[in-house]
DNA sequence: ACAATAAGACAACGCTGTTGCGATACGTCA
DNA sequence: TGACGTATCGCAACAGCGTTGTCTTATTGT
């Protein structure tokens, strides 16, 4: 119970961060991962194993002396659920520890459905899945659209779809029908914490850019999910591209989102990629990140050009001396994206790093 | 040596970070803010007021008992000196541990001045200022326009007029000089750090706009400044507002900092604010800020209609229940604005919260 | 078979904040 | 005036962290 715990939980995170990339791990390695001393591993992998999240995976011997004996996760040892809420469908899926997905569910969800309907309908999904793959089951993730209020799990305000859910509190529902810890996020920050976990390591300054019914973006800065303080930060949708052009839903005009919908509306995909680009180069301007991740059902309709325009636009728009290298991908996860990143979440919370040791008040 | 260190490192820079705000506190005022027993707090304040950082400021008594000690920070136990660096002169500052500016100098720097005169010309100056006042000089700050690796101190690529200083490794050479402690940034973070210090707490999600030639920004996420993969976060001068619109220097059109200033050289000055306005509600959106604090010449010279229009723009833009509030501030520190930012970021480093205890590899 | 080498275990240490108990200083009430 | 309750604060013992120093163990090379 002491403050040392601290320490001791940052230690065994890290850990877990270095097992997660796959490969066995030997405590020199370790060791020299962590800045710590042998010793201190030895300490640190004692209480992963005796926790069940790690095991012995044989020896290696590469010249005289006592061969290496070499660890690794245990993937099978915790679980998660992860739901990707939308308008027409709830798709969920179980993890393994590593965030791999072991079996999936879609249910779509009749038009109209109230509050406790959908909470039945997520909980029966959730429970549907938990049936599979063993090990303990840490907890359930939802992705969804919209502000959403992580700290509370509670749907704020109003997209046009979904009014009924206005203010329900997703989380304390659900975790009163299910009995498991919930965790509520937006999808786009669910995306990139899926993202994140299937490519350990490289997400440390990233973007996300979620492209669906409209655009969403998710941020990881310095290896930290940017929340925001109302925990409404990624409406990359709704910065202005085009001042005084297109009307958006927003109230104002030029919006990216609204730009790119009638781009695509009026059948030009160049348009509507170069409007992508734009956010893009905007972004990786304004925070300086180094990878880009684009998912979500438009862009991989219309991945051809949306990737040429990109690239295209970071090319140009970051020539010269002055600028640093930006890597632009598509997502890796495909269909499950925001369903397994909803479940790397829970993972996450559990067995990630802490963000700080400490602050003072709030 | 211990990494237990690293905790007490962290409660003693909290503890300061309370202090800094001005009252003096109480033990049991500082154990609630910190979450620990007031026997930690004993101990903490122990090590403070043997570096000479705390001491006691009387006593006060509420009801019964023994009455309570109050305790505040000494403001004349260190200092810093910080240098705000421009095409033509040197603003620079020495401040007290609370960041207040002790004295100021400025110094212009001669057209086509090469890099060795002006390390002489910024270490003369911090050696002049370090002559006010009393308490250990604890380093030398310098923010700077134009892309900088905070990381290594070097002036990189070029910007219009400062050709000369292309790659030039002024953390290096100014500590050569002046055998102190040298921390280079980009002035828009270091104006942020400074107003992060004159308005202790009320800065945790934040973007700071500082408008002079160009236009530059720096963000404040959960507590921690933004940097970016490469030390380049900030530009945003080169969002695009206007897609085709007026050519920027950077190469393409319709970037902000272009719309700005062809809206002032028309002498549309309520185009140019709703530019900044279009900029200011963007990133409120993106990141979702609570506060933006405007600074710069320009924005000293128009702030009238800037303000209105942004505030305009912020009550427009964020209407509706799914909108926390955001507040729109000026600079408070005026002309020192830069300069003591950076010598705030010289105390930040000694005294502030570490950003994270531990990580593996890098 | 023997020495050299590298991996790992055990014990003692310094440090953190915590817990338990006692000393101190003040206000209140008899 | 004096005893009592209360809140503050200090001293001592404690658990847990990683570190240091020493020893054991297992493999390679001669």
């Amino acid at each position: 119970m002491g403050p040392l715990d601290r320490v001791a939980g940052a230690h065994d995170a890290a850990v877990l961060a270095v097992a997660r990339r796959g490969e066995p791990v030997s405590r020199a390695g370790l060791a020299d991962a962590l800045q710590v001393t042998p010793q201190a591993i030895s300490k640190i992998l004692a209480r992963l194993i005796d926790r069940g999240l790690m095991a012995e995976a044989g020896t290696i011997s590469s010249g005289p002396g006592k061969p290496t004996t070499l660890y690794s996760i245990v993937p099978s040892s915790r679980r998660a659920v992860g739901l990707h809420l939308t308008r027409t469908r709830v798709h969920g899926v179980v993890t393994d520890l590593t965030g791999r997905v072991l079996e999936r569910l879609v249910t779509p969800i009749p038009s109209g459905t109230a509050v406790p309907e959908l909470i039945a309908l997520l909980a029966e999904t959730a429970r549907t899945l938990a049936a599979h793959g063993d090990g303990e089951l840490l907890g359930v993730g939802v992705g969804m659209p919209g502000p959403v209020d992580s700290e509370t799990g509670v749907h704020l305000g109003v997209s046009p779809g979904t009014e009924a859910w206005h203010d329900a509190a997703i989380r304390d529902l659900l975790l009163a029908e299910l009995g498991l810890p919930v965790l509520v996020d937006h999808d786009s920050r669910s995306a990139l914490v899926g993202e994140s976990w299937s490519q350990p390591g490289l997400l440390h300054n990233a973007v996300l850019l979620l492209v669906e019914d409209g655009i969403g973006a998710a941020l990881c800065l310095d290896g930290t999910i940017v929340r925001g303080a109302h925990s409404r930060a990624g409406k990359a949708g709704h910065m202005v591209v085009q001042m005084g052009g297109e009307p958006c839903t927003c109230g104002r005009r030029g919006c990216a989102q609204a730009e790119h919908l009638a781009a695509l509306r009026a059948g030009d995909e160049q348009r509507a990629a170069d409007v992508l680009a734009t956010v893009v180069l905007d972004l990786v301007r304004l925070v300086d990140v180094d990878r880009v991740v684009l998912g979500g059902r438009s862009v991989h309709a219309h991945h051809g050009p949306t990737m040429t325009a990109i690239r295209a636009a970071i090319d140009e728009g970051l020539s010269g001396p002055d600028s640093g290298h930006v890597e632009v991908l598509l997502s890796t996860r495909g269909v499950d994206l925001i369903a397994a990143g909803a479940a790397c979440e829970v993972l996450e919370h559990e067995y990630g790093l802490p963000t700080s040791l400490v602050g003072p008040e709030q």
